[in-house]
DNA sequence: AAATAATGTGTCGTTTGTACATATTCTATA
DNA sequence: TATAGAATATGTACAAACGACACATTATTT
């Protein structure tokens, strides 16, 4: 067991014997990540008994002293390495006998990270990155996070352009459909997918092309500056909606 | 000060000087009502000094022995009287300082419900509707929350028939014109309206008419029963994503 | 009986969505 | 070096949805 690992659970011990009002709070994070042409959740061998052989999502239990966002951001960096990533929070789970050793209730974020950045310990034989695809079954209530979590980012990769966070700065359109076929598990028509990139106008034709593939070249482009949102500064709430 | 408020407090007062692993944790309801051609809120004055005179959303703490939607659910029902509610989880609030008294992180969750069919007591002039437009500060970080809550309410009426749940069973195309115009903000054209809305076939037309209108009344329509998605009960994580 | 006010409906031009085929360019192999 | 293979790149035609817009009808009110 790692030392953080050690001393979540030991909070967790302490808490689970608290005063009667002690709930605790947690943030779970799904790192997705996309290589080899899958979409990767980075999952941890779950360190309680009762869950013994599953893995669970990277959480830990927030700080008295930080902010909900804050503990979020600091899994990622204590995990990850990476200082500026795209975080979103997708919803809070608080049921009560989701944790076995005590009242936990958590709150699950999504990140976005470029696999070829990060600076991940997978020394320890802990820590993996897993296909979403072939999840069945994680420790705590974690699938359901993991599901819930997919399913906002499928409906994100719609309308926003977020997915960029999972691809290198350059980049051709076969490897951003690629990605979004992968994302959504569907296939999608070529020329349908290269009008519909077009009319979104977020990308730069970067007029270079391709190197070291094994056929025909395709141009790279980059995601326009402005688009970019990265880090995990919260939205503001007041951002306009569009109308029937 | 009501007896539930003075709990609250006193539960708060509590936790506060807990032991460093203390967060307290509450849910707030952003209950949205429509009337008057109006989306209105329901508001209560705050019990704390440091917001005298402000008005804040309906919130309590959860309960080390309830979910956190059955928290939310509680709430609407001691204060509406209400059995059988829509309600969504909309965020979680986490600033270290959004609350004067100590740390508590929040959850806040909107719900929808019948101006008529209600059991408010409004007698005590503590809880009041009042129009979301109007509405330009609150007490602690609610005015942040409410603005939330009508945007996720607004990305949702878009797509989805929960609308219904704040009129009555039957009602006119003007009536649910007229309720889009107010949560949207926006003048809408009746005949594209209409063609929109019946593209949805979400509703019955009933063959009755209106009634006590003082011009020409309108058809009555409802709500096909199998769109009426109205309890609290958490939503599936995996219902199927539209793709591109 | 006439004026008023709201209901109810259709068309046309534009845009968006989707299905689908051919020419081109580079790589790999014979 | 010539040929085959594989992936890039691009346009058209039909269907559905969107948005602007005008007129006849039916109650109520005066």
């Amino acid at each position: 067991m790692s030392k953080e690992q050690a001393l979540k659970t030991a909070a967790l011990e302490k808490i689970s014997h608290l005063d009667y009002f002690n709930i605790a709070i947690s943030v779970d994070c799904v790192i997705f990540a996309y290589d080899s042409k899958e979409l990767k959740v980075l999952l941890i061998k779950s360190d309680l008994e009762e869950f013994s052989g599953l893995y669970s999502l990277l959480g830990d239990l927030v700080r008295t002293d930080e902010d909900l966002d804050a503990a979020s951001y600091r899994i990622l960096q204590e995990r990850t390495g990476l200082e500026d990533v795209y975080l979103e929070q997708v919803h809070t789970f608080g049921s009560i006998s989701r944790h076995p050793s005590g009242r936990v209730i958590t709150t699950a974020y999504y990140s976005l990270i470029d696999v070829k950045h990060h600076n991940l310990r997978l020394n320890n034989n802990e820590l993996h990155w897993h296909p979403v695809k072939g999840i069945k079954k994680l420790a705590f209530d974690h699938k359901s996070i993991l599901d819930t979590c997919l399913n906002r980012l499928r409906e994100q990769v719609l309308e926003h352009p977020v997915v960029f966070n999972l691809l290198p700065e350059k980049f051709s359109l076969r490897e951003l459909q690629e990605l979004y076929e992968a994302i959504l598990s569907v296939d999608l028509d070529r020329r349908n997918f290269r009008k519909k990139i077009a009319i979104k106008d977020w990308l730069v034709d970067l007029n270079e092309m391709e190197e070291d593939v094994p056929h025909r070249p395709g141009k790279l482009y980059k995601l326009k500056p402005e688009f970019r949102r990265k880090t995990y500064r919260k939205k503001t709430s007041d951002t306009p909606v569009p109308v029937a």
